[in-house]
DNA sequence: CCTATGGTACGATAGTTATCGTACCTTGAA
DNA sequence: TTCAAGGTACGATAACTATCGTACCATAGG
């Protein structure tokens, strides 16, 4: 539980909190474009949340520990996967209806979503 | 908004907020066992939550500004429906996958929970 | 080796939430 | 009228959560 990337077995999965974890709009945003994208791992980075670095690790930490997602290390970079078997098991039909009740903004199957240019790095303006 | 008995408007429910309300264990069973009992209406202290009065309005007051149930005041009393109509229409497939992910323990359709005799109020032991 | 990139861990802060006790209100029945 | 039952509102507290800045760590590439 205190490793330093730790995933919950899919039995343990806790609907409550998968529900927790997708009630905020930035989760819940990544855990869609995950599934919109065809499952297909993509690095943190790439979301382009509007929230300081510290923050987004945050962020994906609950995803994670939720079993939303799947993260893997790469010393730079981590990768992160939607456990939709997993999910499917436990929850079947929840990912689908979320996906249908807020499909992605940037819909057309997958947007590499175009850097946005200068990384500014912190100091997004103070969200919330 | 600020109104003693407030109901959102079905466009206006909110997916987080919805969420959010659903993700406590407390709430989800009201919901689910609203659900699973042919969406009749039901008084409050009916659902036999283990925590005080005050505790208790909190969360029937969470799960009506979340638009998920509908309540109407007698005085004494107050019944509660689940919005099924409304949550159908913006969230379609949400409340069957939840029923079906978690189905409320008492099943067998319609349980009155005959009163739980002794109704000690307040002081419930402090939980959480 | 050095630097850039993607990300973590720590420590802090402000806002939100769950919980409670007490006082009070409204309806219905004795 | 008086009382019981179901609930609310207020005010308080403790816990949790989102957010941040700074320091730091791996990998990849020059």
């Amino acid at each position: 539980m205190s490793d330093p990337l730790w995933h919950p077995d899919v039995a343990a999965l806790d609907l409550g909190q998968v529900l927790a974890a997708l009630a905020d709009p930035q989760r819940r945003r990544v855990a869609l474009e995950l599934a919109a994208g065809g499952d297909a791992p993509r690095l943190c980075a790439t979301f382009a949340m509007p929230v300081a670095k510290a923050t987004r690790t945050h962020h994906f930490r609950v995803l994670r520990e939720a079993g939303l997602i799947r993260q893997v290390d790469l010393g730079n970079g981590r990768t992160n996967t939607l456990r939709r078997a997993d999910l499917d098991q436990r929850f079947p039909g929840l990912l689908a209806a979320l996906l249908a009740a807020e499909p992605p903004a940037a819909a057309g199957g997958d947007d590499q979503m175009p850097a946005s240019a200068s990384e500014g790095e912190s100091t997004p303006a103070s969200v919330r």
